[in-house]
DNA sequence: TTGCTCGGTTAGTGAGCGTTAACCTCGCCA
DNA sequence: TGGCGAGGTTAACGCTCACTAACCGAGCAA
């Protein structure tokens, strides 16, 4: 009884603010000060929680991954648990990750962004993380549409996390309109754009010409 | 006559492979050392092409927004000067831009994660010019689909553009299909996107519940 | 020939930064 | 009361790296 947003211990609190700078001006962009004075401490005072700054970067990427791929999972147990069909998995699926898209932007970017800093081992974890989220999605689209082919499948779910996943990249979050709309808008897209990639599969399927 | 595929000159011989090493690695993750070994020489001899690091950043970048929207208005005047409507049009900007990440990947990657690295005054314009192309298509979209208010069309546009741009993110290109049925995927997502975003919010309209 | 510019070279410098060392001070348990 | 570990501090080290200095050889114009 302890974790549920209580208190953040000095580990959590650090992870927070190296993830907001990190995500802010990039992995090199940052020094050990600066997060240091982002909670209150300064400089070495990180190497009591942290082995080093590489540590940091692995912990939160290695986190997200996992947090990412067990939420999906817990999604499609849930929903298939209620008896709910493949469309409200669908639903879910792309509910969670929006979800995760404005809550925790700064984790969002750094995750596609930094990845290559880490030790192979760690990086080795955190795509095959990654490919399993992707997989957990393929396979529910490719329920709801059965005509879009695995590959095609595999590429829209790609760009549909760079649709769910471009927030974050915006300037200034004013230009977006209130969380609820939002969250609604990106659901819209995310939807549209699946359909329209298998009613272009179908469509395209004997004819392949203009 | 001398700039079309030519032989490219050192200037952007350098600019390539610098593009290249900071889509890979990131900024702060290259040397100047190791861009000079990309293109046969070594080190300081950059020096002699560009007064240092960031000035390479800065054309580069520079020199992608720029080309990105002087493009968006050459779509769309030679659209209207053939008398086509909106749909063409936006067709015409989609494409483009598809055209734009699939052959210029790690200028993309840049693109939009690089951009606080520059001078203020350099990074105002960038922003500036990225401001005008992103209101290129809202005014087209806004035309294809009158019933979206503006502020959910700027979102949606920038979330296109983020499933547009997601293919370089992918670790491995190979595991696309060819270009042009990746091309046509990217297209209808993109359509089929913009639809349901317009489609939602005429149904939104009049009744805001579940 | 002379001499200048263009585009290289290698050596060196100075700053920034991750990391370590040495030390200090609470709070707590025996 | 005495010790000790957890969590800080400041000082310093060493490496990396952007950038500069000094030099050089080809091409070429006068």
């Amino acid at each position: 009884m302890s974790s549920r947003t209580d208190a953040p211990t000095r580990r959590e609190q650090i992870l927070g603010e190296a993830a907001r700078l990190f995500a802010e001006r990039g992995f090199h962009g940052v020094g050990v000060d600066e997060i240091g004075a982002a909670v209150g401490i300064s400089g070495p005072g990180l190497y009591r929680h942290f082995a080093g700054k590489d540590a940091m970067l692995a912990e939160l990427l290695v986190g997200i991954s996992e947090r990412l791929y067990t939420g999906g999972r817990r999604c499609l147990a849930e929903s298939a648990g209620a008896g709910l069909g493949p469309e409200a998995a669908l639903d879910a699926l792309i509910d969670r990750h929006i979800d995760f898209a404005l809550d925790d932007r700064a984790l969002i970017t750094l995750h596609d962004r930094e990845l290559d800093r880490l030790r192979d081992s760690d990086r080795k974890l955190v795509r095959q993380l990654q490919r399993q989220y992707v997989e957990l999605w393929v396979g529910v689209v490719r329920e709801v549409h059965p005509a879009l082919p695995e590959k095609e499948a595999r590429a829209s779910v790609h760009a549909v996390f760079g649709l769910l996943n471009s927030t974050p990249h915006l300037s200034r979050p004013s230009a977006l309109p209130d969380r609820a709309t939002t969250a609604a808008l990106l659901h819209r897209l995310a939807r549209g754009a699946f359909a329209a990639a298998a009613d272009g599969a179908r469509n395209a399927d004997g004819a392949a010409g203009a």
